[in-house]
DNA sequence: TCTGGGGTCCTAGGACCC
DNA sequence: TCTGGGGTCCTAGGACCC
């Protein structure tokens, strides 16, 4: 048996943790530099406010419903997330962050421990929401597409009331009735489309498919998901908690730059980012890439990226950041008005078996960077950084509604008056 | 003033090699 | 004289998710 837990519309339940003023009030939150909106709430959904649309295109009719307004507060996200996922761990040994508002679980041998899987998941929503104000909808299903959708009826659909179950033939097809093709974990608008004029609408027209021949005809991923959707396990414990084949870290500026000296500070923030992240999953990188370009929206859209090999595999912020520092000025050009900057970690290899090269010495440091990490780890990112990285305020993003920092800045922590 | 997110994986097609 | 197989790697772009 797996389950999904995740939070309803999590930024913005977040934003109505410490400031109870505006829980019974529609709220929407923005992505970075208050570009487009990432998060709506129950009670502004029902405004049918569109997610990922620009904000300067609903600037008007938010304003008209008197809709409340937060930027992208991930400092307060990350900390409450951390604490959310906590109380989950609580009820299942074998659990897996998937992502920064949902986690997995695996009930193995729970049988004895569980006869009531509908009061467990109540259990684990009462929790989360008496420690940490936030809703969540947690689904159970024998396969984690199949968790999924249940997760899906839990929040979306009436009747279930936050929890949901897949166990049986019964409830499979009651659940994937109702549900449309799109809202099958890994059918987008593209592949819904083109299921449509097929003539499958729901989710159970797509699980009674031929698996082999849909994957033939489009590819190994919906093959898959439609073996999951039978209660046929493809997507085994193992490949839900793979480390990731690539990682990214890229962003687009509070303002348009025109000076090499700020793309540096942006790009070697990035190098940090990334190189952290493959020193969590314990990977290290064999190449990187390294772009920047300028708006899409503008004329004389400017794109560059240049790759740059490693003799031995790294993670190694100081390395990373030298290939960077030595791509930039191929990169950088006057004139240019740089809208958008990122590095990537591309061919990963595992650390535990690092590939020596025989004529070039190992320049990794790994007790500096785990001095490192334990530093930033303790006082906050950033605390430590490389002298290239200079402050960001040439290319910090813009967030003009941004909540306080609650849990991360003293003078920010929430205070209760009494009379 | 002028505005448009960020991350990961998959696939098709071409180049190249033996 | 002229034709033919099969594998790997690279790259751009597509698709999906939250």
């Amino acid at each position: 048996m797996f389950a999904l837990v995740d939070a309803v519309s999590f930024y913005a339940s977040a934003e109505k943790v410490f400031d109870p003023a505006i829980r019974n009030k529609p709220v929407v939150v923005l992505t970075n530099n208050d570009g487009c909106i990432c998060a709506v709430c129950p009670i502004a959904r029902k405004l049918n406010i569109p997610k990922f649309q620009p904000y300067f295109k609903v600037k008007g009719y938010l304003a008209k419903h008197n809709v409340v307004i937060r930027s992208s507060n991930y400092e307060l996200y990350a900390d409450l997330s951390e604490k959310m996922m906590n109380i989950v761990g609580r009820y299942c040994d074998n659990q897996y962050v998937y992502s920064i508002d949902e986690s997995f679980l695996q009930f193995t041998g729970f049988k004895r421990l569980v006869d009531d899987w509908h009061e467990y998941g109540h259990n684990i929503r009462l929790a989360v929401w008496r420690e940490a104000k936030l809703p969540v909808g947690v689904g159970f299903g024998t396969t984690p597409t199949l968790a999924k959708a249940a997760n899906h009826a839990a929040k979306k659909l009436s009747g279930y009331n936050g929890v949901a179950i897949i166990d049986n033939e019964a409830s499979r097809q009651e659940i994937l009735t109702k549900m449309k093709v799109t809202d099958v974990w890994g059918i987008g608008t593209r592949l819904g489309k083109k299921l449509q004029l097929m003539g499958i609408h729901t989710a159970l027209d797509l699980a009674n498919c031929n698996a082999r021949d849909m994957g033939r005809l489009f590819s190994i991923v919906i093959e898959r998901t439609i073996s999951e959707l039978n209660g046929i396990q493809c997507l085994s414990w193992d490949d839900i908690k793979q480390v990731k084949k690539e990682i990214f870290s890229s962003r687009s500026f509070g303002k348009r730059i025109t000076h090499i000296e700020s793309l540096q500070s942006a790009l070697a923030a990035h190098c940090n980012i990334v190189a952290r992240k493959l020193r969590r999953q314990k990977s290290l990188t064999k190449r990187i890439v390294i772009f920047a370009s300028s708006s899409p929206h503008e004329n004389n859209y400017y794109k560059k990226f240049f790759m740059h090999d490693f003799a031995v595999a790294t993670s190694d912020t100081c390395i990373i950041t030298k290939a960077m520092n030595y791509i930039l000025p191929s990169l950088f050009q006057p004139g240019v008005r740089f809208y958008r900057c990122g590095v990537g970690a591309i061919e990963l290899e595992t650390a535990q078996f690092m590939q020596m090269d025989m004529f070039n010495i190992n320049k990794d440091k790994p007790e500096l960077m785990a001095c490192f990490d334990k530093i930033n780890n303790r006082f906050g990112q950033g605390t430590l950084k490389l002298a290239c990285e200079k402050s960001a305020v040439s290319w910090q993003m813009k967030r003009y509604f941004l909540s306080p920092q609650f849990t991360s800045r003293w003078r920010d922590i929430p205070k209760i008056y009494c009379k």
